[in-house]
DNA sequence: CTCCTACGCCTTTTT
DNA sequence: GGCGTAGGAG
């Protein structure tokens, strides 16, 4: 036991160590980028564990799946078998979990179905629609966003109608009935018998906050150590949650959070890095540990990443350093368009591959945002580098696949509300708009379910077949229903998508689409095959449960499709938000201009570019070895070709650490000066603009203003600017009329461009 | 009521 | 450029 203890210790730094080892009393763990912060928390448990507290007693929050899964099989390195028992997930599913078993003493049945944020959309629409509000004013998203930020910071609909500051800001963005939303589908949740995802968090603390039978003291005992990864990007909400868990008198506030507040990049949905000084506060006796060396990266990216941060206001005052070596200065790639940029970003993985041997999953390439990977995606393809695109629409966020998920869902909970809506009349059955309104309105009326006055229909004055309709459908459910007893969830799955002719109806559509569609549906019941079959006990704790109501609370949370397998050798594709936490030996960020990265979005919001810049700062601490940066000059945006400048954080780096930067010395000292001065958004020095406080959008040149000379115009020797390729030369036409080639000199290549499609302008 | 087409909006990031 | 919805014809 003694030397086991010696051995995992051993690996640890004195501050890493410190950390492991002050079991007792709350403890704040500021971890900079790769600076062993995992290893840390899987440590501490695998001490903890050693020192005799059981695994069950040991609660771990993280913000994602991967991080949870990751994590367990972590300590179970150290501690084998017992780390199955640890209570280790997401903040969601842990809750989700205590949910299920409480769901009584809050008035759900413990088959709750949680709806995602698909669903809350769907359902907000509707309810605005019924309201008769209008649908621009009160845009889904908005209403969403809003309700979701009331929840996190525990407001509920009737605090939300008491309070004058929230209803006054309502009235000032002419949203005087966002409350009635709110209440609306806080009703229509309860009454589905559902919770989505913020309820998750909601509910949890109303269960610990109400206490009804002392579940507040069960779960103060069974957790009396808790650990929270990424705190930085905690909300008040799962704030109060913690505080409820840990913080009471006589508690022995045995907690440990592990963050960066530099890293911090969920402040858009009510991450606040205030939770780090109410920390501060709410823990007298904390001890702090700061963890600064990174074992990632080589010193030129960790020396970029630490005077990129710097242009922020307000961190907390930490300088990371490595001992890794200079290792290579970070690249810069200026393409022309979006497509150059993927297409050399393509050819420079090839390349590092031969040079450096490096594997496919070696890389990463990471962009702003998800659209950004169809480029990649094609160029990859063409080069034979097989890669794997994370995030975007998840698998069980498609269509289809909702589709079928919403008969299971009412087969197990035929009061939500959601699912019904999605498939009362898919497959088509003669249910139509006037028949589904109605039934909305009487479940109103009457104050019961959408489900509840189906099976009525033949007794509420639907027309004769509009309820022989409807009743066929309640009785197709009930029929699903009865199996629920004897089928399991394959076997049930299998059924229902035959039985409601969905299968059939995508046979029908022979498009691409509707045969990947198709696919889609016949991967969704694979893989429930895969979750009957499947006996190795993932969780020793609980004895496998093959029926589609257990299926169905699994997939719930499920967003990544993490069925990663470790050997799949890909270049990894994702969004830099999806990037965190993890590391790659070369990196490349992508689509590095104004208005993209930084968003032009967040350039809106206060705080937003200091935001956007610890986003870069997450990027840029990705890369172990090679760092690749890269803008494009234009880039198709909603289908429309728009010209960008390159970002202002590419000037934020010095050429210490960067090689070929777009700005000589002189230059950039210009644009940190104009930056300072407060004028926004010239990344590149431009000649002064006569009127102060000018709009970044007016830097970008689009479509509509570019003036097109006419073909007739275009002679050799002519200079022009061609809308994507920007400068060229004319170096001679080509035959004439219709099919005339102009051939074009853009200085590093000739192209051939069809000329009654090119689109120059004289110079 | 169903199917087809046209139009409009979309994209910031995630559990 | 792509998806979902609205509006019209059958």
């Amino acid at each position: 036991m003694e030397e086991q203890k010696v051995s995992y210790l051993d690996g640890l730094n004195e501050v890493q160590r410190g950390a492991v080892t002050t079991t007792e009393g709350p403890v704040l763990v500021i971890a900079g980028p790769g600076s062993g912060k995992t290893r840390v928390l899987t440590y501490r448990i695998a001490h903890l564990i050693q020192e005799g507290v059981a695994p069950y007693n040991i609660l771990t929050l993280t913000f994602t799946n991967k991080a949870a899964k990751e994590m367990k099989e972590r300590i179970s390195q150290v501690v084998g078998k017992r780390a199955a028992y640890v209570w280790a997930g997401t903040f969601h599913s842990i809750f989700a979990r205590i949910l299920r078993v409480e769901a009584e003493k809050l008035g759900y049945s413990s088959n709750f179905t949680i709806y995602d944020s698909k669903d809350t959309s769907s359902i907000l629409a509707a309810i605005i629609a019924e309201m008769r509000l209008d649908s621009k004013t009160y845009d889904t998203n908005g209403v969403k966003a809003r309700i979701s930020s009331a929840k996190s910071n525990l407001i509920s609909p009737a605090a939300y109608e008491q309070n004058q500051q929230l209803m006054m800001q309502d009235r000032k963005s002419r949203r005087p009935y966002l409350f009635r939303i709110y209440k609306q589908y806080a009703m229509r949740c309860k009454r589905a018998g559902a919770m989505d995802f913020d309820d998750l968090l909601y509910q949890m603390f109303v269960l610990l906050h109400k206490n009804p039978d002392g579940v507040l003291e069960k779960y103060r005992k069974k957790f009396p150590y808790v650990l929270v990864d990424e705190f930085q990007d905690t909300n008040f909400l799962q704030y109060s949650i913690i505080k409820k868990l840990v913080n009471y008198p006589k508690s022995p506030r045995n907690i440990c959070v592990v963050g960066d507040d530099a890293q911090s990049i969920y402040a858009f949905r009510g991450a606040t890095i205030e939770n780090i000084l109410n920390f501060k506060r709410d823990y007298p006796k904390l001890q702090t540990f700061k963890l600064e060396q990174n074992y990632r990266s080589t010193n030129h990216i960790v020396q970029a990443a630490n005077e990129l941060i710097l242009h922020n206001t307000g961190q907390i005052q930490k300088k990371i350093w490595s001992f890794k070596g200079e290792g290579q200065k970070i690249q810069l790639i200026k393409a022309v368009s979006d497509s150059e940029e993927g297409r050399r970003i393509a050819g420079m993985i090839l390349e590092q591959k031969t040079r450096y041997h490096l594997k496919n999953k070696d890389v990463a390439i990471l962009y702003r945002t998800n659209a950004q990977s169809r480029v990649f995606e094609e160029f990859l393809r063409r080069y034979d580098i097989l890669y794997k695109v994370y995030g975007g629409l998840s698998f069980y966020q498609r269509k289809e696949i909702k589709d079928v998920i919403a008969y299971l869902r009412l087969v197990v909970n035929p009061n939500d509300e959601e699912a019904l809506r999605r498939v009362l009349n898919y497959p088509t059955r003669g249910i139509g708009k006037g028949t589904i309104e109605m039934v909305s309105q009487l479940a109103n009326e009457y104050d019961t379910t959408p489900w509840a006055i189906l099976e009525k229909a033949n007794t509420l004055g639907f027309k004769p077949k509009a309820a022989k309709s409807l009743l066929a459908f309640v009785n197709m459910i009930k029929g699903f229903q009865r199996r629920l007893a004897t089928d399991n969830a394959f076997e049930l799955a299998e059924h229902v998508a035959k039985k409601s002719t969905i299968l059939a109806k995508l046979d029908q559509d022979t498009t691409v689409q509707g045969i990947s569609r198709r696919d889609n549906v016949r991967e969704l019941l694979d893989g429930i095959k895969d979750f009957v079959d499947n006996d190795e006990l993932i969780d020793e704790a609980t004895l496998p449960d093959k029926s589609l109501p257990n299926y169905l609370q699994n997939i719930a949370l499920l967003t990544d499709q993490d069925s990663d397998k470790e050997n799949d050798d890909r270049v990894a594709l994702m969004s830099i938000h999806a990037a965190k936490g993890l590391e790659f030996k070369s990196v490349f960020v992508a689509g590095m201009e104004e208005q993209l990265f930084p968003s032009f979005m967040a350039l809106q919001e206060a705080g937003g570019l200091d935001e956007e810049r610890r986003l870069f700062y997450v990027a840029v601490t990705r890369a172990e070895e090679f760092l690749t940066l890269s803008f494009a000059g234009s880039r198709y945006r909603y289908g429309k070709l728009n010209n960008y400048q390159p970002s202002r954080f590419l000037s934020e780096i010095s050429e210490e650490n960067l090689e070929q930067p777009i700005y000589s010395k002189a230059e950039r000292q210009n644009v940190l000066g104009e930056q300072r001065s407060g004028i926004k958004g010239f990344s590149k020095p431009m000649p002064r603009r006569s009127t102060l406080g000018t709009n970044t959008n007016h830097e970008v040149k689009n479509t509509a203003d570019y003036k097109v000379c006419k073909p007739g115009q275009i002679e050799a020797g002519l200079k022009i600017e061609h809308i994507r390729f920007g400068a060229g030369v004319i170096v001679k036409l080509e035959g004439a009329g219709k099919n005339a080639i102009v051939h074009i000199d853009f200085g590093h290549e000739v192209k051939r461009i069809v000329l009654r499609f090119a689109k120059l302008k004289i110079v």
